[in-house]
DNA sequence: GGAGAATGTATCCACAGTGGCTATAGTTGA
DNA sequence: TCAACTATAGCCACTGTGGATACATTCTCC
């Protein structure tokens, strides 16, 4: 059971390596503003996942004219790519069982 | 953004009324005893969705010799199903993002 | 007969995860 | 000039949860 805000982090982090900020705002975006991320939970949840191997920091860089210093940039690693696989077949039954009882549409 | 018990409980009750103790059971049995809701996290969700109007209490019960007088039996009401729906709906959207990075099959 | 598991509801404590506020600090735009 | 934006991080309070406990009855196995 991954928290909602790690395997948000883990959809955005799939995608590209990304910093902190940027994180926020792909769950903005990839929820259409639904989902906004706080600060708060985002660095903690950020360290919990750097303690636990589900993501690393990584050294990797763009270009000194894109970049921003005080950015920290982060990567999923294998054991972030398999939780957050884990958690998605978790809520693919989750929805599979709603269809069961006639709480969400059958998908014809 | 239904917390997960309620999600659960909400399920349960949309075959059936039921009480309290046969929820725990559904949700064990529904889940292949993946999930087992502690009595504790049933009992205060009941509460809090009996405040919030998504399940009432029924006065109907099973037939005397059928029934056991310690129990409660509870319905889910059309702003419990609409919840329910709703949060199949996000559910929904969760795994299809997750389809889209790649982190869940692509059901073919 | 007697012990333990199951049935049934309910409360308490402690912990995890979260939102929102605050701090710090440089940049951009009205 | 003042607000909003970019960027990270700590703090406090709230919600949701598991597990233990309480209490009472019934069933099952040795």
């Amino acid at each position: 059971m991954l928290p909602p805000a790690a395997f948000h982090i883990l959809l955005a982090l799939a995608e590209e390596d990304r910093h902190g900020y940027a994180i926020i705002q792909d769950v903005a975006t990839r929820t259409g503003g639904e989902l906004k991320l706080s600060a708060g939970t985002l660095y903690r949840s950020i360290q919990r996942m750097l303690e636990q191997g589900l993501i690393v920091e990584t050294r990797d860089r763009p270009a000194p004219e894109d970049d921003d210093e005080r950015r920290r940039y982060y990567r999923i690693t294998a054991d972030g790519t398999a939780a957050a696989r884990a958690e998605a077949r978790r809520l693919g039954q989750l929805v599979k069982m709603a269809r069961a009882v006639g709480l969400a549409p059958s998908k014809i």
